[in-house]
RNA sequence: GGGCGAUUAGCUCAGUCGGUUAGAGCGCUUCUCUGAUAAGGAAGAGGUCCCAGGUUCGAGUCCUGGAUCGCCCA
């Protein structure tokens, strides 16, 4: 069937996608490189609970193309798919299915139906997401997919946390966490960005009298202390500085105020005088008098109400001494935690005072504010309170403002590996590299523990019970689980797995599961090892699938994917997992908008490959830009690369085989062209592909088609009508492997291509990647300087209005040395382009322009230096006639600079043609094309012939004639039209496939047109 | 508020080691060519290389500060 050059791109990947299913293509180019090396892709998995998107086939589409290329480099490429399963979003999708929105509500309703409901609600959407999968040509062994909700993955998952505790890394401590004290629930992070409002709060500035003084702080004065937080005053720890800020002793109506120097006029006016001035350093230490008495300094532990160093603490807000209550925020918290400060929460976990807070107790906490301001305001405490704008999270379920808080919560000691992390981070390599030792290492060098409780639902159950004694035992697999308990778990979920009790190995009393499910991060961290339920089986498969060489996620998971894989192989294995890895950037749409529902703007991928197909959509991920920049999408950009590129390549295919070959012939220069740039594109496509470079090699790609379509086949077209071999063979070889490079970029429509003109495998993606043939650099160089040539004739047509179908006497090329006889060896194709009967050559430019001698800057700029605008000027001022002709001969040239003589060579200096009036010449560097534009009366005829022969083209189209049918041609008209077309008659008859021509005149009938002002009748018969 | 990245023609993007006339594709206008192509070719219009300083003989490129946008974090 022949090649429908109009073909459906969508259509025909179905069409493709059903011959990869009959024959088993993607499982039969595993079994074909069993035994070959490996090369190990992980999959990050996503969450089938939602629709995919379009950012979803982003990053499909990049995990499928290396993976394809390393296939038919060799290796052999296992590809098992996952599915992440667990977690908040889930538990959140239900909640909003079922209409509730608490903790309370959830186990009212019972955990085990919301767990089944949520183990139902992952695979939602799995329908979607394989179909889509298989759609866009990413190869996935989607059957035998990880799941991390499986108890086998679930048990692997206990072994790797068992073996961090027996590391002595897995620990309970306090963690601060947003908290909505309505809900009773910790918030995490993306829940917390979904609810800022901007408030009006307190803000508060309050006098902490000194009692103990430190360096030059004494007792008596008043440290100056800032909150928009009045009611975490009651539970003042501590005041913390920055030790290296200045800081002063300053007069003020109350006394002595200690402030930052920064703030002193905005927080006391223009009036206090500055007695002393110290870093913040100076005082660390000393003692102050709290706000409220409620809890006494000895419950905070040494350092109770003493001045403590924070680099956290700025000078922008308040007064550079922060209050610090340790229960109610991360950095307070920390500094508690370096300071071996105690935590005393006084608030409840609904958000009232406890009992310790006489007279509040009982009151939630945000309401008290007011009243607490008063109370330092009668005390004398307070120097100024105002209100304070600011944007504060609030919950997104309810609205009640949230407060930080410390909990208890389990962490992994992930900061006491954190060399070790940056070591295996040195293993890796990033695209783009700046996030190594950007985005990434930054995290790395800030590592704070990992936080791996969550006190939820769906999740994987933290394998951590204890007995009343507070003895801690940590589960690392079923089997040990059913022989301490006699219980063998079916579903180690929750709330099964909160049911079973063993007796405690050091205290035989009961132990019983703490309630807390881990982190999912943890579990698809887990992946490399979870996928295969090693160590318990398949521990083989595990090492030869460790560590990954390719990884491929969107940018967002630097903390998220990139950082747990890391932690977990380190903390187990003290390596990294994975080698490369490629971040993707994010997914705007038209206007440069993030793709959201609530906006309305995101494009559905169905749409894209129904209007335009897989392939189109690959190839504009892959080469439009680097895939970290992000992109700005929209359909109309994704039509272009179709018509700009996929149409042109298969144009070139349907016009290879419209023709077929007729005579044995010989290479040509044209051919050998072709097949070197195809060598040169080959090199380069395989190094970027190996360089992890889709877009600069997908852009290699289109130039060469580019070169092969609009240069190799339109100077051709003739050998294919004469049916010369060697044109066909040196085609089809082009076509056959620019379809092998684009088999992992667009692999529908390259899988077409080989199956059309070679088929000798099932499939483009069974077959081995192309090598490198020769190459004839010279010959690039010398159709390269041809093609400039060609340009620049066809610009000097442009500027004389002489149209190229008006044959010309000759073209004058202005040339030398190689660039002369690179001109010469194709001067055929020069000459027949700009429609010149010979082509004559100059070696200087004399007759034609002149010169103009321009310094080189590159080689001189060093040498002069400061100089250098006289060494300019010297250069300009120098006959340039004079210059041409002594750099010809190799002699050099001298000029005299600030009284010095230099002698400048062929390298210091820049010849360029400069226009003569009168003459139609175009230039470009040393070289340029001068057109004589003088016409006598038989190239006058012959560029009437030649609009005859285009007359009758056009003539047999109209009558709706293939291109080779024989005709009986009949023309009348203009008698100067005729006798040129009489006087060419075999060019005219031989063009138009005429077997005869009368030029008798048609009396009016045939079709009319205008030649040149002069009127032809046309009429065209079948012969 | 902090970190990272981006900013070049109407749009999408290149721009190497700092080298003096900053490019391509698309779109637009005009012309041209056409027995593969809704194709090709030529010309034209279109630029504050985000801004301001600095380094340098020379800055789109290097440094500092700022603006805008995005991401991550607080």
């Amino acid at each position: 069937m022949p090649v429908d050059p109009n073909v459906r791109f969508p259509k025909l990947e179905e069409a493709v996608l059903q011959r990869w299913r009959e024959r088993d293509v993607f499982r039969e180019s595993l079994r074909r490189r069993e035994g070959a090396p490996t090369w190990v892709f992980y999959e990050g998995p996503p969450t089938a609970n939602g629709r995919p998107g379009s950012h979803h086939v982003l990053s499909r589409v990049f995990k499928d193309i290396f993976p394809r290329f390393k296939t038919m480099r060799g290796y052999r490429v296992d590809r098992k798919g996952g599915w992440d399963t667990h977690g908040l979003p889930v538990e959140i999708a239900v909640e909003q299915q079922l209409g509730i929105s608490t903790k309370h509500e959830i186990e009212e309703f019972g955990i085990a139906e919301f767990n089944r409901r949520c183990r139902e609600s992952v695979f939602e959407y799995l329908e979607d997401w394989n179909a889509l999968t298989e759609r866009i040509g990413f190869w996935v062994d989607l059957e035998n997919a990880y799941r991390t909700l499986d108890p086998t993955y679930v048990e692997s998952v206990w072994w790797a946390l068992r073996r961090i505790f027996d590391k002595g890394l897995l620990y309970e401590g306090h963690k601060v966490v947003p908290y909505c004290p309505r809900c009773g629930t910790a918030l995490s992070s993306h829940e917390v960005a979904l609810g800022y409002e901007d408030v009006a709060d307190p803000s508060v500035y309050v006098r902490f009298p000194v009692t103990e003084g430190a360096g030059p702080v004494r007792p008596g004065d008043d440290l100056l202390v800032w909150t928009t937080t009045p009611w975490t005053l009651v539970s003042n720890a501590a005041v913390a500085v920055h030790p290296e800020l200045t800081y002063v002793r300053a007069t003020y109506p109350q006394g002595v105020a200690v402030v930052a120097e920064e703030l002193v006029e905005r927080v006391l006016g223009e009036d206090a005088e500055i007695l002393e001035r110290f870093r913040g350093s100076a005082f660390e230490g000393a003692r102050y008098e709290p706000p409220f008495p409620f809890i006494p300094a000895a419950e905070y532990g040494e350092r109770g109400h003493t001045v403590l160093p924070g680099d956290f603490v700025t000078a922008t807000d308040g007064t550079g001494l922060v209050h610090t209550a340790i229960a109610f925020g991360e950095d307070d918290f920390q500094l508690g935690l370096r300071h071996g400060l105690d935590v005393v929460n006084p608030v409840r976990l609904d958000g009232t005072y406890d009992e310790r807070i006489a007279g509040y107790e009982g009151r939630f906490v945000k309401d008290a504010d007011r009243d607490l301001i008063e109370d330092l305001r009668g005390r004398g405490r307070l120097l100024r309170a105002e209100e304070y704008e600011h944007s504060y999270p609030h919950c997104w379920r309810c609205g009640t403002p949230l407060l930080y808080y410390a909990k208890p919560s389990w962490y992994i000691a992930t900061s006491r590996i954190r060399d070790r992390l940056l070591a295996a981070n040195e293993t890796i390599t990033w695209h783009p590299p700046h996030i190594k030792h950007g985005r990434f290492g930054d995290w790395l060098e800030n590592n704070v523990d990992w936080a791996l409780s969550r006190e939820r639902y769906w999740g994987t159950p933290l394998p951590i019970w204890r007995c009343d004694e507070g003895h801690v035992h940590c589960i690392g697999s079923l089997d040990e689980l059913e022989e301490r308990s006699g219980v063998r778990l079916e579903d180690p979920h929750r709330p099964y797995v909160d049911e079973v009790e063993f007796p405690c190995p050091e205290c035989e009393r009961t132990m019983r599961r703490v309630p807390e499910v881990i982190d999912v991060w943890f579990d698809s961290g887990a992946m490399p090892f979870a996928q295969y339920h090693a160590p318990f089986e398949n521990e083989e498969e595990f090492r030869a699938h460790f560590p990954a060489d390719y990884i491929c996620e969107a940018l967002d998971q630097t903390r998220g994917w990139f950082y747990s894989l890391l932690a977990v192989s380190t903390l187990l294995f003290d390596q990294s997992s994975y080698r490369n890895v490629v971040c993707l950037g994010l997914i705007l749409d038209e206007e440069g908008q993030k793709m959201s529902k609530s906006r309305g703007n995101i494009v559905v991928p169905w749409d894209v490959l129904d209007e335009h197909g897989a392939d189109a959509f690959r190839w504009y991920f892959f080469t439009s830009k680097q895939p970290w920049d992000g992109y700005r999408f929209s359909q109309e950009a994704i039509g272009e690369g179709v018509r700009g590129f996929l149409r042109q390549l298969w144009n070139t295919y349907a016009f290879l085989d419209r023709y077929r070959p007729e005579r044995p012939s010989e290479p040509t220069d044209l051919d050998r062209w072709v097949l070197s740039r195809l060598s040169a594109t080959v090199s380069e496509v395989t190094d970027r592909l190996e360089a992890f470079d889709a877009t600069s090699a997908g852009r290699a790609i289109a130039q060469f088609v580019d070169d092969l379509s609009n240069w190799y086949v339109r100077r051709s077209r003739r050998r294919f009508w004469d049916g010369e071999q060697a044109a066909f063979d040196t085609l089809r070889t082009c076509l056959v492997t620019t379809a092998q490079l684009l088999a992992p970029f667009t692999p529908f429509i390259a899988d077409e291509i080989y199956e059309g003109l070679d088929g000798s495998e099932p499939s483009v993606h069974l077959t081995d990647w192309p090598e490198p043939g020769p190459r004839d650099e010279a010959l690039e160089e010398a159709m390269r300087i041809a093609r400039e040539t060609v340009r620049l004739g066809l610009a000097a047509r442009k500027q004389s209005r002489m149209k190229v179908r008006q044959p010309l006497r000759a073209a004058v090329v202005v040339a030398e040395g190689r660039e002369r006889e690179a001109i010469e060896r194709l001067a055929d194709v020069v000459a027949d382009e700009l429609n010149v009967k010979e082509l004559r050559f100059v070696t200087t430019a004399d007759e034609l322009g002149s010169y103009e001698v321009k310094p080189n800057y590159r080689t001189l700029g060093p040498r002069f230096g400061r100089l250098m605008p006289q060494a300019a000027a010297a250069i300009a001022a120098l006959d340039p006639a004079h210059v041409a002709a002594a750099l010809r001969e190799g002699r050099p040239v001298g000029i005299s600079v600030d009284g010095k003589d230099h002698e400048l060579g062929p390298d210091d200096l820049q010849l360029a043609m400069q226009p003569l009036e009168g003459y139609q010449l175009e230039r470009e560097g040393s070289h340029a094309v001068a057109l004589e534009l003088a016409l006598d009366q038989e190239l006058i005829m012959e560029g009437y012939a030649r609009d005859v022969v285009r007359a009758v083209q056009e003539a047999r189209k109209r009558a709706g004639l293939e291109v080779e049918d024989r005709i009986v041609l009949r023309l009348g008209g203009d008698v100067e039209l005729l006798d040129a077309a009489r006087a060419f008659e075999a060019y005219v008859a031989g063009e138009t496939l005429a077997t005869t021509v009368d030029y008798t005149g048609l009396d009016g009938a045939g079709d009319a047109t205008t030649i040149e002002g002069r009127e032809l009748r046309i009429a065209v018969e079948r012969a």
